[in-house]
DNA sequence: CGATAACTTCATGTTAATATCTTATTATAC
DNA sequence: GTATAATAAGATATTAACATGAAGTTATCG
């Protein structure tokens, strides 16, 4: 469904989120957290500082924070700089024809609508600070994850 | 969601389920009508034959079609030749976890449940007999199609 | 100010998916 | 049975995703 890529990017991303009083993570820390190799990650968290989502702080006592507070933060917005996940007008054809909506339906339009609406919802509504509540009433903590 | 060879593989069923009386389709004319490179679709097909989806004739009116009625050809079995969907107990982690169920859930794994299960139901139920119902309930025919 | 720790950037390597080309092999028709 | 039309199979090319390595740049601390 996602790219290794945007994978890496997820778990970054929560894994950022739970970092108590937004403290900063080191990439380095991070990938070994995450179980993503040390250079790779780092130009997906350059990206992710680009896109708006994260900031990082060079020098000693440097690494990398949200930039926006989890709540605000939607998961299509963490993927969709990696992968096009086609929600809304920009869904993509289950076939790949250049063209298929509902006035001009490829054959299998109709019974994918279900499942490629709950995929456009899922990521256009579920916020970072969703899955922390969850992890919460889970009672999950850091710890407790590994990959 | 798809890769490019389960889509193509997924346009040449539909194409020859369409055809009347079962008739033979040969490689060639298929990789014109569904814009799917010649050379590429020919394995496919063979793909698709050792599957028992479909069935070959060499030689001369030879050609390929399907080997079994549509309405017991699930779109699962004819993607899962090409791709992983991750259905039932296969189901992928979208964190990439190698572990994640309910017992042991990643931190998306109830919200994304929803939408997960739409996937699998909408591959495991639908099948190609339930997408020329579709066609011939919205008076599309082979001719309309192009991609 | 100098050393160090960290991100940043660029160059390069590896692998899998996609695609093409060429040579078998096999069934049919005459 | 021989020619022909078609699939089957294998070798090779192309591209993008994934990953690594090394040099460059910047902020902090003593």
């Amino acid at each position: 469904m996602l790219s290794g890529t945007a994978e890496y990017a997820l778990r970054a991303v929560v894994w950022l989120a739970r970092q108590p009083d937004d403290q900063s993570v080191r990439a380095s820390d991070l990938a070994e957290s995450i179980g993503v190799p040390r250079n790779y990650l780092g130009k997906i968290l350059h990206d992710l500082v680009r896109a708006g989502i994260l900031e990082s702080a060079r020098g000693k006592n440097g690494g990398f924070r949200l930039a926006t507070p989890p709540e605000e933060l939607t998961l299509l917005r963490v993927v969709s700089s990696f992968d096009t996940i086609g929600v809304g007008a920009e869904r993509r054809c289950l076939m790949g024809r250049p063209e298929c909506d509902s006035s001009d339906p490829c054959p299998v339009h109709r019974r994918w609508q279900n499942a490629s609406e709950a995929i456009s919802r899922f990521f256009e509504e579920t916020t970072v600070g969703d899955v922390l509540s969850d992890d919460r009433r889970e009672g999950r903590s850091q710890a407790d994850c590994r990959w």
